[in-house]
DNA sequence: TCATAGCGCTAACCTAAGTCAAGAAGCCCG
DNA sequence: CGGGCTTCTTGACTTAGGTTAGCGCTATGA
């Protein structure tokens, strides 16, 4: 139950390392359909330029937010992976959100409160700022941003809980076959990766392990099992999942589970 | 990792008892402070009334809302306790959230969808309903209202977030103490229940144990040694919590983690 | 180029929590 | 007041997953 977090920079601050002046780059950006800009027509997109501050790139392994911290800042993912998680004082970790290209960071319900969790690069990123007192101002000027928030956040809770009843109610086998599937269908639904191909991977197997509440030991095991069983590869950083539906029935899932993930673009509340 | 569904009629739908006409007792509201109305003034209170469809009670024991059915309606919970759960097709279930009076019941990202988990009913309840049609007209009304329901979703997610670090990393003992600890709070700050008093707890071993990812047979184990320990003490559906502070030290949480549920009834966005 | 560090992998062993079973309370309802 | 429920409780036994320890591979960097 225990996992001793091992040496590792978990708890550094982010590093600013560039700091591009905010040309109006919003019209080109790649993740707009993803993001919590969606709602916004070409003309509205520039009245958010006034109220973010830039973007800025994170080096991999640095923590963007920190738990404990006041956030004054709050991050449209850009590029990169990230994850949430909670640590508890003796060093075990939960890992609760894997956060994909188009996820917003670091919104809680009381912002004027400390964090609740950190917030971690799992490879280098990209991230367009937002100061935190502007924000509820930009929302007075667009409540449609408030409300694909909203959206946005009841989405997270979804996964929240989706996550809770694996850990809570699923073996290891069916926990990691289910969230490696989600993985591959948010990721291939996202980029548009073509069936069949791999996907990248940037965790490690102690990774998996904090999500789902095992160890790392476990999980090497039960990806073994897993492989042995013609399902998916993990190998390289990559995901290979050879056997989606296999794996669906592992994971016990019915066939549309995830299918939800296609309205993700479209639906702009 | 199972648990077998016992008998019990856990998937009978909602059972209508008694519909009053809605006169205007929105002005009477006993947890609007709590409830999404909060930021209402009294004037306000007024339109509220022209969105909602009255009131319904539901008796012990049956669900209000249905995992893959479609929601057509909402609910302001007035009184009663409830929990939201998920069900695996082989019967296994995980609660994720003890609802109380005040909260605000089968919101999720996309209303058109069928219920992603079901709501149950633990005690007779006592709920105030809107028709899904009318909330996002209201919201526009209102955009208070929308604005204090993200926040109440973010406060939600926040919550599960908790839980799951709990059933992903916590030891049963720490689990429980949490878990109780939690709810001892919850309660006692929405109802105003004295310091030192006992508490309803209309939980069964079994809805713990599905609550934490244990069995009822653990939880009854561990919750005899934290008898044993004089911490708290469970009996006849009520909670005493003999020592909060030997509690919280074993639930590993530092002093002010629950202080947050004081600010909830003011912090109206 | 060698040394260090992180990660993957495996094996042997251990323990927290699950399973099974059965009796004791308590409660509801005829 | 007496069956038929759940729910609680405990004991004996099993098991999924944790722990510890090593080895090997691959980067990285001085």
């Amino acid at each position: 139950m225990t996992s001793k977090r091992p040496s590792a920079p978990l708890l550094d601050s982010a590093k600013p390392q560039s700091q591009r002046p905010s040309g109006s780059p919003c019209a080109a950006c790649t993740v707009r359909d993803q993001s919590l800009c969606a709602p916004l027509s070409d003309e509205e997109l520039g009245i958010v330029e006034g109220f973010r501050s830039g973007t800025r790139r994170i080096a991999a392994g640095h923590d963007l937010l920190v738990q404990g911290e006041p956030a004054t800042e709050l991050y449209n993912l850009i590029s990169g992976w990230v994850f949430n998680y909670q640590l508890l004082e003796d060093g075990r970790r939960q890992i609760d959100k894997i956060g994909l290209p188009g996820d917003f960071l670091g919104f809680q319900a009381d912002l004027e409160r400390p964090m609740g969790y950190s917030v971690h690069a799992l490879t280098e990123c990209e991230v367009c700022v937002f100061p935190r007192r502007n924000l509820l101002e930009l929302f007075r000027e667009k409540p449609a941003l408030a409300l694909r928030l909203t959206w946005m956040i009841a989405r997270d809770e979804s996964l929240a809980r989706e996550r809770l009843t694996s850990v809570g109610r699923r073996s290891a086998l069916e926990r990691i076959g289910y969230f490696l599937l989600d993985l591959y269908y948010r990721v291939r639904l996202r980029e548009g990766v073509p069936v069949g191909a791999d996907i990248p991977l940037p965790l490690t197997q102690e990774h998996i392990g904090d999500a789902l509440g095992l160890t790392s030991v476990h999980v090497n095991r039960t990806l073994r099992e897993l492989r042995e069983m013609g399902l998916l590869r993990v190998a390289g950083r990559r995901l290979h999942v050879m056997d989606p539906d296999g794996l669906a029935d592992i994971a016990g899932v019915d066939e549309d589970t995830f299918a939800e993930y296609a309205t993700f673009p479209g639906t702009a509340c």
